[in-house]
DNA sequence: GGGGAAACTACTC
DNA sequence: TTCCAGAGTAGTTTCCCC
């Protein structure tokens, strides 16, 4: 982010965007030979002074902070301590030493630039001109012709056109991002390919070659690129070497994974982000690996146990090389951007939205959990998170609701920008499937893989162990262009019924005559399940309501302890065309002759003034024309679009598993990497 | 003081 | 004109309870 090029150059008034690193980084492939200067003074240009500029001076200054501490603590190591932290060092160099395994060859295969490399493939008119896949408030991915004027992923769109006037934007196209990437498997993969080499004759050079032909014959023209080492944290590494379509190779030997090591930048290294990058550098003088090793003690001595490990074995080049285990999904999380408000009754419906899309997640994977964690990032751009640990596993939007409701109230008044939820701490008994709906195994990467096969040139060799498991990931990730909303989508967290129709494109449309259809077809089954949970739900008509209510307005005591049945009851009385129409379920809140009523309690006028912008009268007009007999105007709770199909596509479906052939059976380990897996 | 929960940070793409 | 994402994991620190 704010990486200053070093602690001196921090006064540079004459250039400030000089310590502003924020849309710049060369270690991204295809970003060498960037104009590092040009890029850092447009981005600072266009960022200084937002509410974003200043949450990164405030990040940074953190940063600054941390360094110099960690300085003071380095001045005031006395040589016996340096010597101590040296023998500890030492001892730790020995250890992992003594574990390095030169044995194995493994295979990192990458994508290159892959939304963007699909979208040429769909559309070759784009070839050779700069281009980036989403939009102006941010961009998912840009390919190579973009990246050599200094635009990347993650940068917003209109700092990217800034930097590159004739940049097209291309809307990200999920669906399609989805197909290609059935086809190659994902676009990431690890593969030890030792048993193969050795069976076949032949070198991780060759296989390499071989599988990125595989992967451009499959895909009509897309592009990979892959690393061959003798373990995963260098494959990483060598397959970013010769990126877009490249690959190279680090022999199987000491003295060549040294020196290749040796003068590395750390910041190549999987796992060594931009703060660490920053902290090394100004607080220890480390820029490479090689260096890393030079001041061994130091690295003991102000980093924990674990952390030291790491780096040491980065400056001995020491990473996995065996078959890591399939882990379990440890969290499902769903977070939404939107223009900062304070308004309360706004963000307790992207509230409610989002725990919806939380719990369709978690019934899709068939999950329960026991924490709560609520994410909220301030108009300032500050994160905070509060959590919350039940008794019980929970998995519906209604007890999602009941908590994230609680915890988001103790926060207000708060102007915000975006709201997340998270369910961690699942059910012991729930987990076991692959922490990715998109995950598959081995086998199915293999079998499936036809024309990957057959550039293998010999099928039956490459038959694979069933029992074998492999993890997938996107490479590319998803960025939802919702972010913007001003309208609101606000569904009766007292609904289970909608819970079924999620899937159902109607559900999720603005248009009126849909809900009333799915309100009719489900209300029978929808009453019976409210009845039978009508306990476990009493308080939480109270919990979702109140916050509703705003500052300033308390909850009617007529409904203290209410149960659903009643209300229910009285917002149909009250409520009649409008809530007997529209589905009372799907709306607590809704004006009758410009007075408002939520769960039948009618509000004051102001109530309804502070929130006009949030009604749609158009709606209400049409409501009203076709419910003759009406003589009062009504108004509903305004129905934005929640692109839900956009978002399922996202996520992919399993396939149906292949049976294994009969054949040669020779043993791959391959899997496929979460970002974060350690090497 | 140990352990668990919560809060926060960093990192990946 | 547009004005900085989303999903997931892991490590560290802090706090609180027993």
């Amino acid at each position: 982010m704010l990486a200053m090029a070093n602690t001196e150059s921090s006064g540079d008034t004459a250039r400030p965007w000089q310590c502003y690193n924020t849309a710049y980084t060369n270690a991204k492939a295809g970003m060498e030979g960037v104009d590092k200067e040009k890029v850092q003074r447009i981005v600072y240009e266009m960022s200084k002074g937002s509410q974003y500029f200043r949450n990164e001076e405030r990040k940074e200054a953190f940063i600054r902070e941390k360094i110099e501490n960690m300085r003071a603590r380095c001045a005031k190591l006395k040589p016996a301590d340096l010597a101590h932290y040296q023998t500890v060092a030492d001892k730790i160099i020995l250890e992992l030493e003594a574990t390095r395994d030169l044995s194995r060859i493994w295979v990192h295969v990458d994508m290159d630039a892959f939304y963007a490399a699909v979208e040429t493939l769909s559309d070759p008119s784009l070839k050779g001109k700069p281009m980036a896949v989403g939009g102006m408030s941010m961009i998912s991915t840009a390919n190579y012709e973009a990246r050599r004027f200094g635009v990347r992923a993650a940068m917003p769109g209109f700092i990217a056109r800034k930097l590159c006037p004739e940049l097209i934007f291309v809307p990200t196209d999920f669906k399609k991002y989805t197909y290609y990437s059935d086809l190659t498997r994902k676009d990431e993969a690890y593969l030890d390919v030792t048993e193969v080499c050795k069976e076949r004759g032949t070198t991780g050079e060759e296989i390499a070659r071989e599988l990125r032909a595989g992967v451009h014959d499959e895909t009509g023209g897309l592009t990979c690129s892959a690393g061959v080492a003798p373990n995963r944290l260098l494959a990483k590494v060598c397959s970013d070497i010769n990126k877009p379509n490249g690959q190279f190779i680090l022999p199987n030997d000491r003295m060549a994974v040294m020196t290749f090591i040796s003068s590395l930048p750390v910041r190549k290294i999987g796992g060594i982000g931009k703060v660490t990058e920053h902290i090394l550098r100004d607080a220890l003088g480390i820029s490479t690996c090689e260096e890393i090793l030079q001041k061994s003690s130091y690295i003991c001595a102000l980093f924990s146990n674990s952390s030291a490990d790491f780096f040491l074995s980065v400056g001995l080049a020491i990473g996995g090389t065996d078959t890591p285990q399939v882990r379990s999904r440890r969290s499902i999380s769903n977070e939404r951007t939107f223009s900062a408000t304070g308004d309360e009754a706004f963000l307790f419906c992207k509230l409610a939205d989002i725990a919806e899309m939380l719990s369709t997640d978690l019934q899709k994977e068939g999950l329960r959990g026991r924490t709560l964690t609520l994410k909220l990032k301030t108009a300032s751009f500050e994160v905070r998170t509060r959590a919350v640990t039940s008794q019980k596993n929970i998995c519906s939007t209604e007890d999602i609701m009941k908590h994230a409701s609680k915890l988001l109230k103790a926060e207000l008044p708060v102007s915000l920008r975006l709201i997340g939820l998270r369910l961690s701490h699942f059910d012991e008994e729930k987990v076991g499937a692959p922490s990715d709906p998109t995950q598959k195994t081995l086998t199915d990467y293999m079998l499936s893989g036809d024309a990957l096969r057959k550039n293998m040139g010999d099928q039956s060799s490459l038959d694979l162990d069933p029992t074998d498991h492999c993890m997938m990931h996107v490479e590319e990730t998803c960025l939802s262009k919702d972010g913007h909303q001003t309208s609101c989508d606000y569904r009766d967290p007292l609904d289970e019924n909608h819970l079924s129709n999620l899937d159902d494109s109607k559900s999720t449309s603005g248009n009126f005559e849909e809900k009333e259809e799915i309100y009719e077809s489900t209300s029978n089954a929808n009453a019976e399940k409210m009845n039978a949970n009508d306990n476990q739900n009493e308080d939480n008509v109270q919990d979702v309501v109140r916050p509703l209510l705003g500052p300033g307005y308390s909850f009617p005591d007529q409904f203290e302890g209410s149960s659903l049945d009643r209300v229910n009851s009285v917002t149909k009385t009250l409520g009649d065309v409008a809530s007997s129409s529209v589905s009372q379920k799907k709306f607590l809140l809704w004006v009758n002759d410009y007075k408002c009523s939520i769960c039948g309690i009618e509000m004051p006028p102001s109530f309804v003034e502070e929130r006009q912008e949030h009604f749609d009268f158009h709606l209400a007009e049409k409501l009203q024309k076709e419910e003759s007999g009406t003589d009062f105007k009504t108004c509903v709770l305004k129905k934005r679009n929640v692109p839900k199909d956009h978002i399922a596509s996202q996520r992919k479906h399993k396939k149906q598993k292949p049976s294994p052939k009969e054949g040669k059976h020779i043993p791959i380990d391959a899997f496929f990497v979460k970002s974060n897996q350690n090497f």
